[in-house]
DNA sequence: TTTTGTTTTGTTATCGCTAACGGTTGCGCT
DNA sequence: AGCGCAACCGTTAGCGATAACAAAACAAAA
């Protein structure tokens, strides 16, 4: 193998013109079967690899949809990208994805990054978006979701739900079970807007009913069992009355979780314990926790059909906005 | 925004030729600093994206570098990533990720898609693939580093550890510590080699001291934690006096470790547990299970490292491959 | 002023592939 | 034979940027 095998090397081994060679390889019509035959093999037999940074520059189509999260350390956006993938398995875009590190000025050299490529989509998580990212999706020209959120304005079509919502209505439970001593464990707020409307919509939810937070913890960094446990052990030694925790994560309350189980105490009778998100890891618990499902996979799912619609239809569609219901998983942990 | 913003639109509207505009906005040198200014202004007040791929094609120069795994479910790979992405931070090449769903089919189509768009450099899990991939591992026109694995024959660059000795060393060290009646709960075999190796070696090791497995059992999918659990409960109670378990994944063993909790087990002296990873969800447990690491994030950095060496190297560079000893970590189950 | 050297800018020719359209061939029909 | 229609296949002209080279502008030296 000296050099790069090109499509004109196919197409003169095969006797054709790049033009043919090019039809056969991409199975387009107008060809014969016994020239399409002929051109296959010998492009499987040279290891042929086409060029697509030509073909789409040609073509002006690329056969990807840029998807831009925050972290694929949470567990969380695995599951938005599966759903993603599934929907678009039955077309022949493929996902491309992207990290942001819950940073605005990564999240905008990501785009930008990716719109370079002139994808034939764009799925992003949140709302929240520097100027310049603003703008960008505004201009871009292909589908843009925003995804996972609900609470206000997308740029574009939307597909998430309301955290504010789904912390009010944790809230709602957790009082309805008699709990008044309730502390809070989340992340760091100003990175994850999400996690600040779940608290949010949480203090709301208990203030309209009078009650106020008895204590509140903030970490940096990934969301750890390690982490939810340390926390939940210093916030109970602080607060020894705490009758209950509600977590901005599942892996920070089955954190909480261990805890409890290394120190003795039973859930809910000692402390109730409540996270969001709906993992995986919550399955198999000796104890199921509470949490709020948050739609994920169904995110994903809906956001690649809007992205597979808006392509096909050759009008401008008009802008879609989906809020699903999450719903919530009282487990045995209330 | 009618129209979408090329190089010569700039250029004109800067009042210079595009070629000079495409130097500004690349930061190459030969640009007064007015000129420069006043490109970027302009690009900027007008939300020019470039487009790469016309870029790529005319420089011949990509700035990514593949990176094709068996999944992002299982939190062994997003640590492998991250790993990547901070080594290439240093550099202006950004990681993108292929999904093979550890099926070689599925694999040598997202190869073929990657190398497609001329990457500068292939990461890619595991020694073994179809013979398309050989092919095309070969044949590509970059870097290529086979990471995770060390047991077999690397097609170019390799960065890895030998699961067939990390699977030996537990072995050793569950018998030093006097189990006899001994069980292994792993994926279904064909689909991830590592863990069949481990498990391979594992036997092996058992054997070489004349203990045979008492147990096994396979499943598909995959690992959760509610598999591991209920997989153990099976196996626990077909053998009761089954004294210790090994794991093909940490995810496993805490599920493991979930039942026994639940079943008022008590781990090791009812039963010991070991698994494999050693990823985050370990840290947190009320007891800290056994494991062995498995360097994912120092192979995600050599990888990259690699690339950079080699794509920065004019001259063909000697083949590096390099076996990373994994660190058994006995925890308190064993 | 002329010359030389250094910046800075412009021109031309691709990069590898595909859209669009034009041409050829073969066949059935009148 | 002559015509029309499909089915194939080839030619031409880009796609939007950059490499490589050429030219112009400007400054310092002679």
């Amino acid at each position: 193998m000296i050099k790069k095998m090109l499509l004109k090397d196919v197409a003169r081994l095969a006797g054709v013109s790049e033009m043919t060679a090019s039809r056969a390889l991409r199975g387009a019509p107008d060809v014969s079967n016994a020239t399409r035959a002929k051109v296959e093999e010998i492009a499987r037999a040279h290891g042929y690899v086409p060029n697509r940074i030509a073909g789409s520059l040609s073509s002006q189509s690329v056969n990807l949809v840029a998807v831009v999260v925050p972290s694929l350390n949470s567990f969380v956006f695995p599951e938005v990208l599966s759903g993603i993938s599934s929907v678009l398995k039955q077309s022949p875009l493929k996902p491309v994805v992207g990290i942001s590190g819950y940073e605005m000025d990564e999240e905008e050299e990501v785009i930008r990054e990716m719109l370079s490529w002139r994808p034939s989509g764009l799925i992003v998580a949140g709302l929240e978006h520097s100027e310049a990212t603003q703008k960008m999706l505004l201009q871009a020209d292909c589908p843009v979701v925003e995804v996972m959120d609900a609470d206000g304005t997308p740029l574009r079509h939307c597909v998430g739900i309301s955290h504010l919502q789904a912390g009010r209505d944790m809230a709602a439970q957790i009082l309805a079970r008699g709990y008044r001593s309730i502390g809070f464990i989340g992340t760091k707020m100003p990175q994850d807007f999400r996690a600040r409307k779940r608290f949010d919509g949480f203090v709301a939810g208990l203030a309209e009913q009078g009650v106020a937070l008895t204590d509140l913890e903030h970490y940096a960094g990934d969301s750890a069992i390690a982490t939810g446990r340390l926390l939940t052990a210093q916030m109970l030694a602080r607060q020894p009355d705490l009758d209950c925790i509600y977590y901005s994560s599942d892996v920070m309350s089955v954190g909480g979780y261990m805890h409890c189980l290394a120190a003795g105490l039973s859930v809910p009778q000692d402390v109730a314990l409540a996270g969001f998100n709906n993992l995986p890891i919550l399955e198999g618990l000796p104890l199921q926790l509470a949490t709020t499902d948050a739609c994920r996979r169904p995110i994903g799912e809906r956001a690649a059909e809007i992205v597979l619609k808006v392509r096909d239809s050759a009008a401008d569609l008009p802008l879609i906005r989906e809020t699903l219901s999450p719903r919530i998983n009282l487990g045995q942990s209330l």
